[in-house]
DNA sequence: CTAACTTGTTAAAATATTTTATTAATTAGG
DNA sequence: CCTAATTAATAAAATATTTTAACAAGTTAG
């Protein structure tokens, strides 16, 4: 059983001013201080927002009225009168987030209260920049739609991660499916039916991972994605930075060797060269071929047909080899995470990406490299962890980026 | 002739709440707002601050009550009735900034509408981790200030420079003047008896070339500070940005050289090694040892007398030796800030410090460096501009980071 | 078990803010 | 030079919000 249909007028600002607008505003408020407290009093709002609690208690009568709220119940004790609690309504509306990867699609549903309700992963699916592709991706995200039709006018976004360079503001992407004048986002909206927004994948990883997993309380996180590529995430006193055109954070190509591979961007020396999935698994063929010996190496299989999956499965059984080379990768990456750390001093760095599958035999020559390349003072600040999410930071971040403009409003 | 005595209660909020407590905050935005477009209407903030026209006509009023704005007559026409143009008092109150350098000390005082009313550079003074060393900027401070004797009730704040590790909200400096257990702010302030706060020089002379200098209506900026060491300061959708503790922005520190050079931190390798004022004095005394010429070899003096400013001062001569030595720290620099461009996509870097001073010589490899190593999309959106303030970025830095700490009742 | 205290909710009164209407000042065009 | 159009400022009315006070519901200590 489903609650009533909620009022959703509060998430536009068409068409209102003055007192209404600063209503809808306030509201909103509420709504996101829900977002991060879970539960809340009408004394909380009205310390809060900065609000008498008669108008504290207007607002969430009125969004309790809206279905959008609901009371929970009493808090438990405090010291005096028990107060009345109030939270999300679990199924007041829903977004959908679409993790594009190389070689497939995740796709998944949260609800208001920030719950994955339904995800479908490895949806067969290969990302190249032609106008099939783009039609096949948009199918992908249809059908998925279907399937929840009962919700239908209840999906109020849908969040896109792909990577490249996006501009988030504009909805155009550089790197895919840049046919058409009109701005990618507009184009799949059009086919959808629901607003869509776009962010580069390492972007909206780092959101989800910041919003709903392994980061609690910090303002200052890095989101480092090592998955085939290196990317990164950046939040800053707890909001994402694009920096000017949305191209922040491009991290697999800052000079950082003076090697001569020459980098899919057309550079030298970028950091992805030797730090990536990819790197990985071609420093490991190497080694094979000079003479390692590896469970990679033992099956007499084509070099070439190594995959990053096996690499990690690899690492998982412990693979001597690989552990190695996740040692040598990992004090490279480490080193240029100091420099990361030197100039943001954040709080937390977060591991993430496929390459973090490996867990602490990726984390802990970062963390050494760390001590050795940053100072004390400064390196003491900063926390180094593994993603909670794993592969499904992407999915948790499209949904979240989805949510998060449409109840912000800003769009 | 000056004002009648403001009234300076909006700038803080001791004991108001509710409806006293929101005017002040209104108020605060309005002189906030004045601080951007320097005049305004009473239509404009209604606009602005979201409020009705009689609200804002009603702060307005009490604002010029306060002697804190004033009437600047009418606005020229716009096709209807002229209107009531506003602005700040620009004596209704002044700021005090502090660069405290290795060798001497830069002081001046700042009006209410940013003007530099009066600068002492070069004030003899030694820095030193000494309580002497202490005592006696405490005493250049005090009698600064007494040559302002008849202004002393309006010097709101002072704000002062110190290089090194500082932790703005403490109030600490962990590099220097690290002997007692409270906090050196506190300290000083006690010693000349106004709101004192400290800051990092870097990120100083960036707030006050993003205020008040060559800073028009970017939002993410890096100042690059090329003095005897190397710094950063980084502004995010116009704020200073931090860090966790008030240590981000270590540039000189990032691990960067394969060099075996020790730095003054106690690592290798740091960028400061090779890029920075030192650096490039001591590269200049090997090429001359190893046999250049050079304005600075022919006086047949001691290598060791060379100076900082007398390299400067032979770039500004166009000597070969230094412009030569100049392309290949900044081919060096350049790189690191590719790094930067690479992950804040900023709008703008901005050139500071001594080493700034010597213009084009500087600013034109690292330019060059910049094409070489970013990518054309990412770097295209990034100027590269020298400092405007020069020297007394840091002087008009600290007046602005005390000025905004009190304006915004933020202490 | 009750008095004293704490905290939360609601109602009524007081105050504040917005809304609407009116008046004022200015420009452009006939 | 007058009028329509435009923009700004102000006044009065309507609405909204805060403040104050009263009441409700719980805890704790004696």
């Amino acid at each position: 059983m489903t609650a009533p249909q909620p009022n959703f007028s509060i998430f536009t600002n068409q068409g209102v001013s003055g007192v209404a607008y600063k209503n809808r505003a306030l509201k909103r408020a509420v709504i996101a201080y829900l977002d991060i407290s879970d539960t809340c009093t009408v004394m909380d709002i009205s310390r809060e927002l900065n609000i008498s609690v008669p108008k504290a208690a207007s607002l969430v009568s009125e969004l309790v009225q809206d279905n959008l709220i609901r009371d929970y119940g009493k808090i438990d004790s405090t010291g005096g009168r028990k107060a009345n609690v109030y939270g999300l309504v679990n199924d007041a509306c829903y977004f959908i987030g679409v993790d594009v990867k190389k070689y497939y699609v995740n796709i998944g549903l949260l609800d208001f209260k920030k719950h994955l309700l339904s995800i479908r992963e490895n949806v067969p699916f290969r990302l190249e920049n032609t106008p099939e592709s783009l039609r096949s991706l948009t199918d992908i995200i249809r059908q998925f739609i279907a399937d929840f039709s009962e919700l239908e006018n209840r999906i109020l976004g849908v969040g896109i991660n792909l990577s490249g360079r996006i501009n988030h503001v504009t909805g155009y992407s550089y790197s895919f499916f840049h046919f058409q004048e009109e701005p990618l986002s507009t184009i799949i909206e059009q086919e959808i039916g629901i607003p869509t927004f776009l962010e580069n994948d390492s972007r909206s990883m780092a959101y989800g991972e910041f919003m709903n997993g392994v980061v609690r309380n910090e303002r200052n996180v890095l989101f480092i994605n090592v998955d085939f590529g290196l990317g990164m995430g950046i939040l800053i006193d707890g909001n994402l930075y694009y920096g000017k055109s949305g191209f922040s954070g491009e991290l697999g190509h800052i000079p950082f060797f003076q090697n001569e591979k020459i980098c899919h961007c057309g550079k030298r020396g970028c950091l992805e060269t030797e730090t990536s999935g990819i790197a990985l698994v071609e420093h490991i063929r190497e080694r094979i071929r000079s003479g390692s010996s590896s469970i990679l190496s033992q099956k007499n299989r084509d070099l070439e047909k190594i995959r990053l999956e096996d690499v990690i499965e690899a690492a998982r059984r412990e693979d001597t080899l690989v552990i190695e080379v996740l040692a040598e990768v990992g004090e490279k990456l480490g080193k240029a995470i100091a420099i990361l750390i030197n100039i943001f001093n954040p709080e937390l760095v977060v591991l993430g990406g496929k390459v973090s599958e490996t867990g602490e035999h990726l984390r802990l020559p970062i963390r050494s490299a760390l001590n050795k390349y940053t100072l004390g003072l400064v390196n003491n600040d900063t926390q180094l962890k593994l993603s909670r999410l794993g592969e499904r930071a992407g999915v948790m971040g499209g949904c979240l980026i989805a949510r998060g403009k449409v109840l912000s409003a800003a769009y």
